[in-house]
Order: structure tokens, then C-alpha cells, then sequence
DNA sequence: AGGAAGAGCCTAGGGGTTCTAGGAACGCTC
DNA sequence: GAGCGTTCCTAGAACCCCTAGGCTCTTCCT
């Protein structure tokens, strides 16, 4: 019996943490969505009052943050994990699965990474995840033969496919009667021969 | 002398509606930003008490979606102006620059277009704006020679890409070097080409 | 061991927000 | 001109964010 006794009892401390903040607000969002991540919600699931939460957590906006951050780091997690040993359209396939899976599982958190960003530079420099991110972006187009700047190009196109995809799958934009995975594996398919053709500079019939 | 004096003077009326309040709504959403727009915020825009929106607009949430369907009705106008009598890679690209130029012009509005749709259906099956989008999206694509599913995927991830990108470009995610413009027409490049040689069923080499 | 210093969580409270309930003034119709 | 619906108001409950300051437990120093 850790857990506190409503009748005004000695009450043990509640082992809070800015991580364990951010790890309440991150369940909550995947759970009652992103915008219901409220600091009284977070408390009361921590069993807390919500003036105890700004020892550890500068503001709500902070809160959001760190959510994102720490979504940032998991998705980059997972897709590191899953590309591991693989090269081509074998790497594209398990970067972009991975990407959507995570959205799929956290939902709430996939939110997060997507607001204008604001977070405190102090804290972003310590977390690796969205440089990383990138980095592995890069890699995982290392097999297909492209220079810069068609790379950096190439990397921005995916990112930008990736997250559109999911976004708009995630609000519901592909209602319609065909299947939102199957033209997952179609894009994916159209994705891999366009980086095999990549169009470089100065091609593209003129009018 | 319209407007109402502060000191209990007679008050004309201010000429409310749903569709002012969601103008309203949708101006200070460009100005500070959505997660801003608050109904207090726009009552005081509209020189009038909160509680006096309510019986124009069910909710705020109510609002927000307003919104949304009022962005996605005026960016449907552009993009059809831009293609009109256009086909091809020209109207592949007017009708990206029209999405993107929206996005810019509008970004309070265009992230009401982002969230997790949860609107009025009556008010949605009034506005044309999200049905006509990808009609217009089906007609662009017509000069391509894609057929069913081809098309229906390859109309997916046209709106997948320019979503994400404009979505990612607002959030600072193109922070590095390369103006995203450049990154921009090349990607229209290569999606032009990605249209023309779409990879066709049992295709994409086999391992 | 005894005390000081520092966390961790609390209560109290101000100010902003959404939204409901009910009342007064306006403008239209008959 | 009387009636009636609309428009906007005041009042107020409930919730939210965040600050200030106090109490208690832990830890560390001497």
C-alpha cells in the first residue's frame, strides 16, 4: 500500500519526476487525445494535486514539449530497430511501416511531435531524437544513388509523404471505399522507383 | 457610428451570424494562431459579450470545425482558379503552389484543416469544400494515364505529399540550409515524374 | 546522534476560460 | 400598435492554469 488514503492519512510521497510527468501526459494523450492533456487531468492520473506538477514541469506548454520530444525519441527508436541490417527498398519499407506504426500505436504522443514547435532549446539539445531522426533518413537513402542536393530533397519528400500519410489517415481523410493499407504498399512501391529515377537537375521534357 | 458605445448607451445591434463569427474566428486564427482562437477572444473581436456566440455557435469546438470547413471550401476555390484550363505538369503545379501559397496565407486556418475531424455531419454534408478537394485532386490527375486503383492511390499520395511538406514546413521542420523552396519545385519535379511512370501492379523488381 | 538544508507535496487563491439560464431591448409582421 | 421571435445582455457554476507560501520528510554534515 504505497498508494495515499483519501482521510487526510500521513501519506506516502508520490516518486514524482519531470519523466514520470511526461510519461502520465504522454498515456493520457494516446488515450482522451492530445488537446485533453490538461495539467489537473495529468495530476489527478498521478494521484496528485496539480500545483505539485510545477515543481517538475515549467508550464503546460512545457508538458507538451516534452511529449513530443519524447515521442520524437521513441518513433526514432523503433524505426532505427527496424531498418537495423537492411538497405533499399528493404530499409524503405521498414523505416515507413515503423513510422506509421508508431502513429498508430501512440496516437496522442504522433500529435505532439506535429505543433509548431516551442520547446526549450535547453531541453532539445539534450534530446537526440529528432536529429537522429534525420540522420537515419539519410542512411536509409544511402543504397539509392543520390547527391546532394537531390539528397537532402529526397529526404525532405519522404518525410513529408510519411507524415501526410499518416496525418491525414489519422483524421480520417481516406473514409473511402478502397483500403487506407493498400495504398500504403503502393505508395511505398511508387516511393522506392522513384528514388531510383530520381529526375536530376535539367531533365523533365520542356514545354 | 455603428459600434456601441461603453457607458449603457442604446447598443445597435452588432449584426451577428454564424458565418461572421467564423470569419471572425477564422482572421484570429491567422493572427495568433488556432489553439488561440477562444470565444472570448473572438467576442471581444466582435465587440460583444461570449456568451452572446452561443446562439450563433454551438461550441467552440463547434468553432474550430466551422473553421475548418470554411478553410478547406476557400482553398478549394484557389486550387480550382489556379488548374482552370490547365492539364499536365502545369496543373500538377499550379495546383500544388495554390495548396502550399493557402497554407502560407492562411495558417491559422490550414491547421484547423489538420484536426482529427469530429464536425457537425449536417454541416458538412452542406459544405462542398472537402468533396470538391479531391474531385479537383481525381481531375488534375486525369492527363496521367492511371487507371482504378492506380488512381485512387496516386491521388492519395499527392495529398499525403503536400500536406506533409506545407505541414512540416510550417512546424520548422526545413530549419537546415536548403530553402525549402528549392526543395519544393524539385519534389514537384519528381512527383510529375512519379505520375508518368507509375509503377504498374507486379511490377518493382523482385528480390 | 542532532541539526541544517533541501525536496516533495500541500493548501489557498487570483484570473481566465467554457457554457447555461433567464431577462431586456430591438425589429418585423399582422 | 400589439405580438413575437431574434439578438444580445447579466449572472453564475464549473473548470482550468499558475503563483505564493507552508508543512513534512529525507539526506547529509558535523
Amino acid at each position: 500500500m504505497l498508494q495515499t488514503e483519501k482521510g487526510g492519512m500521513p501519506m506516502a510521497r508520490a516518486g514524482l519526476t519531470a519523466d514520470r510527468v511526461t510519461l502520465a501526459g504522454a498515456e493520457l494523450a494516446d488515450e482522451v487525445g492530445l488537446e485533453h492533456v490538461t495539467m489537473s487531468a495529468v495530476a489527478r492520473r498521478l494521484g496528485v494535486k496539480d500545483a505539485s506538477l510545477y515543481a517538475h514541469v515549467r508550464s503546460l506548454e512545457d508538458l507538451r514539449g516534452r511529449i513530443a520530444l519524447l515521442a520524437a525519441d521513441e518513433k526514432t527508436v523503433r524505426i532505427a530497430e527496424a531498418t537495423a541490417g537492411r538497405a533499399g527498398r528493404d530499409a524503405l519499407v521498414a523505416y515507413a511501416n515503423a513510422w506509421r506504426q508508431y502513429a498508430h500505436d501512440h496516437p496522442g504522443r504522433y500529435t505532439a511531435t506535429q505543433i509548431p514547435i516551442q520547446i526549450d532549446p535547453e531541453l532539445v539539445a539534450r534530446a537526440a531524437g529528432p536529429r537522429r531522426a534525420v540522420e537515419l533518413t539519410y542512411s536509409m537513402l544511402r543504397a539509392y544513388a543520390l547527391r546532394e542536393p537531390d539528397l537532402t530533397d529526397a529526404v525532405r519528400l519522404m518525410r513529408s509523404t510519411l507524415h501526410g500519410f499518416t496525418s491525414l489517415e489519422a483524421a480520417g481523410g481516406f473514409a473511402h471505399a478502397r483500403p487506407a493499407e493498400d495504398t500504403w504498399v503502393r505508395c511505398l512501391d511508387a516511393l522506392h522507383t522513384l528514388l531510383e529515377h530520381w529526375p536530376t537537375h535539367g531533365e523533365g521534357e520542356p514545354t
